[in-house]
DNA sequence: TCAATTTTCTAACTAGTGTTAGGTTTTTTA
DNA sequence: TAAAAAACCTAACACTAGTTAGAAAATTGA
C-alpha cells in the first residue's frame, strides 16, 4: 500500500472539516480549526486538499451523495410489487440511516449550502435535483397505480416530506426512538394523515404520553 | 419627534444585517458588508449596536417573534369551536404569511442558528420552544376532542410539520403558488394524507401535470 | 442664527484569515 | 541500510476581521 497514511489522514482531515463546518458554518471554519481537530498543523492540510473550497466540495458532496446511494440501494433492494407505502417507508428508514451513519455530513451540508460560493453552490445543486427526482418518482408511479388521491398534490407532498427528513437532522438523536419506528410514523402521517378515517370518531380516552419530547 | 432619523437608520442596519447574514452566515458576514448595504461606514453601525453579537441577536428575535405573533394572533382570532383541521390550515397559512413579509430574517434565522455564539443561541431556543409549545397544544387538543387518531403519533406530527414549515423558506418564492393553496394542501396531506381513503381505488386517469416545479 | 446634540465618518489598532515556500521528519523502496 | 519519496511542520506573506477614539458633518432647539 503506497497510499495508506495519506488517505488515513486524509479522512482525518475531511472529518474534522465536517464537524467543525457543522458547527460554525463556512466562513466560521478556520483551516486552523480544522487541523487543531484533525492533529495536524494548518499547512499540512494543504497536502491533502488544494484549498478550503475544494474540503467544503467535498464534503458538500459526500453528504448527499451517501443519503442519495443509501436510499438508492434500500429501494431497489424492494421487490417490482412494492407498494407506494412500502417505497415511501423504505425510502425514510434509508435517508434516516445515512443520516445517523454520516450525521456530520449531512447537517454541515444542511446549515452550510447557502452560505458557499456560487460555483461551489451549483455543482451540489445538480446532486440535489437528482434527491428529488428520486422522490417524485415514488410518489408519480404510485399514482400512476391508484395508490394515492387522484387529486393529490404530489410535488407538494414531496417538498413537504423533503422538507420534514432534511429537518429530522435537528431533532433526531440515536438513543431515543429508533429508526424504524420514526420511519413507520413518519410513513403513516403522510400517507393516511392523522385524522380519523371515513368520519368514525374513536374516544380519546388513552392519550397522555405524548407530553414528553418537544424537541423543537 | 427626536429619534426619527436614529429609528430610520437603525432600521435600516437591521434590514442590511438580515440580508447579509442570510447569504453569508455569521461569520461571513461583515460588518463592512453590512454599511454598505444599508449606506453607511462601518464604524457608524456602533452608533446604533453595540456589536454584531447584538445585531444577530437583534435578527434572530425579530425573526421567530413575527412568526409566533403571526400564528397566534391567526388562532385567536378564531372562534372556540374550530377544529383541528381549522386550527392547522389557519397556523401554517399565518406562518407562511410571516414569513414571506419578513422572508430575509427567517431564513437568516434558520440558516446562521447553528453558527452562533452558544450564550445567543441560548437566548433564542426559548422563543424556538414557545413556537414548539403553540404547535403542540393545537394538535393535543383536536386529539382530547377525538379528532384524531387514537394511536397518532402526535409529537412526531409536531416534528414533521415544524420541519416541513421551516422548510418553505428555502422553495416557496411569491408569484407562483397563493399561499392559501399551500395551507390548504399542506393541510391536507397532514390531516388527510395522500392514499385513497378506505381502500377506495380511483382511476389514475388525470395525473400528468404535476412534472412542473422541483425546487429541491 | 447659533449653540447643543445627534449622527456619521476617518483612520487606525490588534488579532486572526487562507495560503505558500522551503526545510524536517517520517515512511517506503531497493 | 541508504536513497527516494511521502507526509508534515515552521515561519511568514498579504489581507481582512471587529472594534474604537476622535474629528467632522448634520440635525435640532432656542
Amino acid at each position: 500500500m503506497k497510499l495508506a497514511k495519506s488517505a488515513k489522514s486524509q479522512k482525518r482531515v475531511l472529518d474534522a472539516a465536517a464537524k467543525m463546518f457543522r458547527d460554525y458554518g463556512y466562513a466560521g471554519t478556520t483551516m486552523r480549526a480544522i487541523a487543531d481537530e484533525a492533529d495536524l498543523k494548518a499547512g499540512s492540510i494543504y497536502y491533502h486538499y488544494k484549498s478550503k473550497d475544494e474540503l467544503i466540495t467535498a464534503v458538500l458532496d459526500i453528504g448527499i451523495n451517501a443519503v442519495i446511494s443509501s436510499v438508492e440501494d434500500a429501494l431497489h433492494a424492494l421487490p417490482e410489487t412494492a407498494t407506494g407505502r412500502e417505497r415511501i417507508e423504505t425510502a425514510v428508514r434509508a435517508h434516516l440511516s445515512a443520516i445517523i451513519k454520516i450525521g456530520d455530513y449531512t447537517l454541515a451540508t444542511r446549515r452550510v449550502f447557502g452560505q458557499v460560493p456560487e460555483a461551489i453552490r451549483l455543482k451540489n445543486t445538480k446532486l440535489r435535483d437528482t434527491y428529488g427526482a428520486i422522490w417524485q418518482k415514488i410518489l408519480t408511479d404510485a399514482h400512476a397505480r391508484g395508490e394515492f388521491k387522484t387529486n393529490a398534490n404530489l410535488t407538494l407532498a414531496r417538498l413537504f416530506i423533503l422538507g420534514a427528513l432534511n429537518w429530522t437532522v435537528e431533532w433526531y438523536k440515536p438513543g431515543g426512538r429508533t429508526i424504524d419506528d420514526v420511519a413507520r410514523d413518519f410513513t403513516a402521517v403522510v400517507i393516511d394523515g392523522i385524522a380519523n378515517p371515513c368520519g368514525v370518531i374513536h374516544s380519546a380516552a388513552d392519550d397522555n404520553q405524548q407530553a414528553q419530547a418537544r424537541a423543537n
